[in-house]
RNA sequence: GGCCUGGUAGCCAAGCGGAAAGGCAGCGGUCUGCAAAACCGCUAUACGCCGGUUCAAAUCCGGCCCAGGCCUCCA
């Protein structure tokens, strides 16, 4: 039985899909003005879990990532660069692309643009005006939040303590509440952005793009949807009033929401000089599945310190995890040990356990580590055989479908140093230490470590 | 000001009422011809601080301190 925490009950719940078997998803995308930071990754990373997750038990998944491609910072931007708005976003989606596949992020089913679905907001907006629930001034169309009661029920947030003053962008659009948002901005002159439609000459507002994609291509309610807190409110609030006051539905079960990544303890900011892009620890030299393991490894609900020092220690831990994992080649025995396949079944059981638990990751890997414990056991005592290997290499390919942190390198050896390792082990057998020693000692200066084991003499390449 | 998180060993991080998972780093040992790897042991009488509830608290309650988030377009 899976169980979410969702941010809708406070509560963590039996997750129980509409459709049997299938979930529908929809988790909140970039907004692609720069280059996304590790905090944005955060997120796409906890959704990737989520999404590799529902799918290693069972579910068919059916998840859609929106791209936010137009809005303040992106027209700013275009304008600021002399290039179409289209020139700008592109660049900024095929670099987003690029990340996701470095990250080993798997790509939702649809990825829509905003400037791609125009025609739908516009229906959408179009309902809420026949509706009443919204109203036009000075060509904006607003959503009018006290038409709709239940407002809040998301954020928990209490509409009368709501601080009106300093963030409220007084001056550019005028509303009839200063709670209302904007559903369809007026096209302004000076921005040069705009689309002539049925309700007007304008662009869309933030919140309407991901109401009516996600309507679009998973219905008028769904089962998941997802983001950063930051997200919860105005941003979520704001769906859930748009569409089930469009719909008179429910618009989604299950609201899952990450929580935030720090940098040493402190928010992540430019001026601070802790900003870090995928590109600029990539640039330092740093493995992107130690980044993927070290977002991944703590639980989604918890606040991540992240620091250089922490991703030092992740890569430590990925390298030892694929050492072992390729390490364990060299037995061939045909003797076989039936404990391990009983240890890898008891762990699948707890990885699933504890994953079914609102993701509780780090338990989960907990599991996988006792497991090569156990196996670093039988293996080094020559309690191994080959079927074994397979056994254990099978069930951490499996549970690689979720955690994504197998490297799986292809590495060879020239001839001539197969061939020294071999004459080391003859040298070896006869007792011939110094032509052993010397052999490795060459071995190790171009870069080949060898390893006696129980079942012969392995080697990896040391950095 | 309102609402909400987190503060567990050198570092990262689980546990959330009944004898402190796991990872990284370090030290000592075992194995090994020697290494490497691995394994074993040691590194939190203790979970931000102070009180309280309870037979029993890291876990519940109150207060305080620190860090962080949201309060109209930030994941």
């Amino acid at each position: 039985m899976i169980k979410f925490y969702n941010t809708l009950t406070k509560k963590k719940e039996e997750f129980i899909p509409i459709e049997d078997k299938i979930v529908r998803l929809y988790t909140c995308g970039p907004t692609v003005y720069d280059l996304a930071h590790i905090g944005n990754f955060r997120a796409y990373i906890f959704e990737d879990l989520l999404h590799r997750y529902l799918e290693y038990r069972g579910y068919k998944v059916i998840r859609v990532m929106n791209i936010t491609d137009v809005d303040d910072k992106t027209i700013k931007g275009a304008k600021n660069e002399g290039i179409s708005l289209r020139e700008f976003t592109d660049r900024y989606i095929k670099i987003f692309l690029e990340d996701m596949e470095i990250l080993r992020l798997k790509k939702p089913d649809y990825m829509p643009r905003a400037t791609e679905h125009i025609k739908e907001m516009v229906e959408l907006i179009k309902k809420l005006l026949e509706k009443g629930y919204a109203y036009y001034k000075d060509n904006s169309i607003y959503f009018s939040i006290s038409k709709f009661p239940s407002y809040g029920k998301l954020s928990g947030i209490d509409l009368s303590k709501i601080k009106v003053g300093a963030r409220v962008d007084a001056d550019e659009y005028e509303k009839q509440d200063v709670r209302d948002f904007v559903l369809w901005k007026a096209a302004k002159e000076e921005e040069g952005v705009w689309w002539e439609t049925e309700i007007g000459k304008g662009r869309p507002g933030w919140h309407i793009e991901c109401s009516a994609m996600s309507m679009k291509y998973l219905g008028e309610t769904f089962d998941i949807h997802t983001g950063g807190v930051d997200n919860i409110f105005p941003h979520h609030e704001n769906e859930i009033a748009q569409s089930e006051c469009a719909t008179g539905k429910k618009f989604v079960n299950y609201w899952l929401h990450c929580a935030h990544l720090l940098v040493n303890g402190e928010k992540m900011s430019k001026s601070k000089g802790n900003f870090y892009t995928l590109r600029d620890l990539l640039n330092k030299g740093y493995n992107p599945i130690a980044i993927r393991y070290l977002l991944l490894s703590t639980h989604y609900r918890d606040p991540l310190n992240f620091t250089e020092n922490s991703l030092k220690q992740a890569e430590n831990t990925i390298k030892n995890y694929n050492e072992f994992y390729q390490g364990l080649n060299i037995c061939a025995e045909e003797k076989y040990n039936p404990e391990i396949k009983k240890e890898i079944e008891k762990t699948r059981e707890k990885f699933i356990e504890e994953l079914d638990n609102d993701l509780n990751i780090s338990p989960a890997l907990s599991h996988i580590f006792n497991l090569i414990k156990k196996v670093n056991i039988y293996f080094s005592k020559g309690e191994f055989g080959k079927q074994n290997v397979k056994e254990v290499k099978e069930f951490l390919e499996d549970v690689d479908n979720v955690l994504c942190i197998i490297e799986k390198k292809e590495e060879f050896l020239p001839e001539e140093y197969l061939n020294l390792i071999k004459e080391r082990e003859i040298a070896r057998k006869n007792k011939n230490y110094k032509k052993a020693d010397e052999i490795r000692n060459i071995l190790k200066e171009k870069g080949i470590l060898l390893e006696d084991t129980p079942y012969g003499t392995r080697w990896k390449k040391i950095g």
